[in-house]
RNA sequence: GCCCCCAUCGUCUAGCGGCCCAGGACACCGCCCUUUCACGGCGGGUACGCCGGUUCGAAUCCGGUUGGGGGUGCCA
């Protein structure tokens, strides 16, 4: 499978629910691997203890694997490379760190953030974060701050001038360091923190392409400055190539948050969207197959997959697109299939019985065509099909539909309809229908809208049903006759 | 404030100098199909932010401008 030496990786924090655009991240970072025959690398960033949970990454994974992303090394597979989780990793990092100071590369600092601000101010600067102050310290300055009983952050000596790469999706990128701040590698009570970690690992764990969020951008050039150090101490071999995804924005113009229901990964597979079709319209955002196309399956995404073809501006995530993509892929799926799906959602619901009777099960079948095209997700079959399988005297009818369909003036619709019905010979579509139609139609002399309606609702208990005769006939004689008798009080 | 990124229909996008008075999809609006709801079919409106420049020719290249977004932590 890995007959290239392309690496990537997706670095989730276990912090809190999935959000879509990890999933979004991690598709483009699997194509991207799949597409070069290279290796996908998954790694656990959970340096932050107070935030991260087990809850959080059990359900990550359970995500990564219900969308079928697979991966090549990392939590269950493992690798060459393990442990693939950053709070097993310490010992990597403290020996970075050191081998890195050995050769000048940090410098431990002192300062709290208010008093390199104030000197910034005072300074007149326009520049923000820390000023530097710590990097020449004399022997007694560093004596009289530990006697002051202050504990160092190790800073990384950014070096003069300015940093430019050929970001793989926005071309040549730069920044000039000066606005580019010593930052942090190391808290002062040791712990590593993120600017450290991230470029380690990826260095030690030889990932050649990192794409990524756009809010990382800004943090590139110290990355590259970092990567630059890494390689002089030996840790690194070389820098990676670097692509910045355009953000998903939510409502509004604000990149998609945790406070956005849409923005909850998990949430799309309660509500039954396929992983096909999630996936297809999460890669639509930046990216295109074809001029005219924007339906394909994942195989397909992976033989087209090219970098340099996703676009550097934001899109905004349309839920309405998002189900019409959904809905495409459902009509994509064999009729096996599509009930093989709905199935979990029928028994979750308590349509069906768990585990599924025979009977049920074999109900379904017959019932699935009739709903196969009426559905956009999986869920939603629940709502279509219970009247079929609800016991009689748990079956009920919607009072508003009752109301709206059936009043005063449908009572001589459903009792036509059921002197019809009753002694049909045979119980098929086809005689339901011209039993039905003669009686209401041309019997009563309704539009068949008018006809119709009534007996729908009397018999599944909504206005919005699978198409009636089939549907009575399913039912069969004795309950669809007992739920007309009922309507008729 | 400073730094960086971005800029085609309402939305996602195609377009990488002439094929574009701009194509597709979703959404929207009509119509057809029709026993409800869908599916499907047909049709419609709507976009290159602005100003300069380069060029015989610009949505496409360059500069500026405006607008939007992000970053600016001992979070990731």
């Amino acid at each position: 499978m890995t007959s290239s030496n392309v690496r990537v990786r997706m670095a989730p924090s276990p912090t809190g629910s999935p959000h879509v655009g990890l999933v979004r991240t991690a598709l483009f970072n699997w194509a991207f691997a799949r597409h070069h025959g290279g290796t996908f690398v998954f790694r656990i960033e959970d340096t932050d203890k107070e935030r991260s949970t087990d809850e959080s990454l059990a359900s990550i994974i359970d995500l990564m694997r219900w969308l079928g992303l697979d991966w090549d090394e990392g939590p269950e597979v493992g690798g060459p490379h393990a442990p693939y989780f950053q709070s097993e990793r310490s010992d990597l990092y403290a020996d970075a760190l050191a081998r890195l100071k050995e050769n000048s590369r940090t410098y431990d600092c002192y300062c709290t953030n208010e008093e390199a601000a104030a000197r910034r101010k005072a300074a007149g600067s326009k520049v923000q974060g820390y000023d530097g102050f710590c990097r020449e310290l004399s022997e007694e300055q560093v004596a009289a701050f530990v006697a002051e009983g202050r504990k160092p952050v190790v800073r990384f000596r950014m070096p003069d001038g300015s940093i430019t790469w050929n970001d793989l999706v926005r071309g040549e990128v730069s920044f000039e360091t000066e606005f580019v701040p010593d930052f942090a590698l190391c808290r002062a009570n040791g712990d590593s923190l993120y600017t450290l970690v991230n470029p380690v690992d990826d260095a030690l764990m030889e990932i050649t392409h990192v794409l990524r969020g756009e809010d990382l951008l800004s943090s590139t050039p110290r990355q590259i400055a970092l990567y630059e150090a890494l390689i002089e101490v030996g840790i690194a071999k070389v820098t990676p190539e670097f692509g910045h995804l355009p953000y998903v924005m939510g409502q509004g113009n604000k990149k998609l948050s945790k406070r956005d229901p849409e923005a909850h990964a998990l949430a799309y597979r309660e509500q039954g969207y396929l992983p096909e079709g999630l996936l297809n319209y999460l890669a639509l955002l930046g990216w295109a197959i074809a001029a005219d196309r924007d339906i394909f399956s994942l195989e397909e995404m992976v033989e087209a997959f090219e970098i340099g073809d996703v676009v550097a501006n934001p899109a905004r995530f349309d839920l309405k697109k998002c189900d019409a993509i959904n809905a495409a892929h459902m009509r994509l799926l064999s009729l096996d299939d599509i009930t093989h799906r709905v199935l979990p959602f029928l028994k979750k619901q308590g349509v069906v019985s768990d585990p599924v009777s025979d009977a049920d099960a074999q109900l379904l079948e017959l019932a699935m065509p009739l709903i196969s095209e009426r559905i956009n997700k999986l869920a939603e079959a629940g709502d279509l099909l219970a009247f079929l399988f609800v016991d009689e005297d748990a079956f009920e009818v919607d009072a508003e539909d009752a109301e709206k369909q059936i009043g005063e003036a449908g009572i001589p619709v459903l009792q036509a309809s059921y002197d019809a019905l009753e002694g049909l010979p045979a119980w098929s579509t086809e005689a339901i229908q011209t039993a039905l139609q003669t009686a209401l139609v041309d019997g009563l002399g309704l539009k068949p809208r008018n006809a119709f309606g009534p007996v729908r609702v009397a018999v599944t208990g909504r206005r919005i049903s699978p198409p009636l005769f089939e549907s009575l006939e399913l039912l069969g004689r004795e309950r669809s006759l007992g739920r007309l008798r009922r309507a008729l009080g």
